[in-house]
DNA sequence: TTGACAGGATACCTTTTGGTTTCCTATTAA
DNA sequence: TTAATAGGAAACCAAAAGGTATCCTGTCAA
């Protein structure tokens, strides 16, 4: 499969949904569709898209697979909102203290 | 028309395009149109998508209409990005270098 | 060693998306 | 005042997205 844009991939709210759950920690694919109205089969191909698109590592041990959560793939969403930085003047100013806060 | 979601605005690459021309400066629609191979009603969907996102303000000016960047509507997606700062520390780092290099 | 469980694979369906063509209206310039 | 221009509106289409049901395979536990 080619690989999937992060964009698109973050578009849909189930998935994203999916990649805050995996931020408190790794799931497999049963613990997360659990989670979901929709069917396991349905689950399945949003952890497959995550996956191509770079947002999760998926690792298969035994009978389960375990999905771990991949934020380097966020990178692109973060660069390109950097586009609009000049805009937000007084976020960024915000932001450079508590940066500096987090430091002492 | 109901709102759309901010993150389905963005996952489409002729409108973060539209998004980063509308940067540099307020457009009328066929000047948007004239950058893209397709046609101008289908690039006037998108600017009608993006407003909906609340992305962009649309303003109606004699028989033109004027697109101008809304950054401030990027805002979830920021701060849905903020979830995954945790797993981020050295590239808070190198963000807290660059904000302070461009301050002199 | 066999039955239960985890989960991938496939086929299929419906809705949404991104595009087109065509037409219409309002505004402006000659 | 009339012709040209800007762009909205509607009807339509193909492909992609998101879901389902069903089936199959590999692994583990009794």
């Amino acid at each position: 499969m080619t690989e999937t844009d992060v964009f698109r991939a973050i578009a849909d709210p189930t998935r994203r949904q999916i990649m805050t759950m995996l931020a408190q920690g790794d799931l497999r694919v049963s613990e997360i569709a659990s989670q979901f109205e929709m069917t396991r089969p349905a689950v399945s191909k949003h952890l497959a898209l995550l996956e191509s698109a770079n947002l999760i590592k998926v690792e298969r041990q035994g009978r389960e697979t375990i999905n771990r959560l991949n934020p380097d793939g966020l990178e692109p969403v973060a660069h390109w909102l950097t586009i609009f930085d000049m805009f937000w003047d007084d976020k960024l100013t915000r932001l450079k203290r508590a940066v500096e806060g987090s430091d002492e």
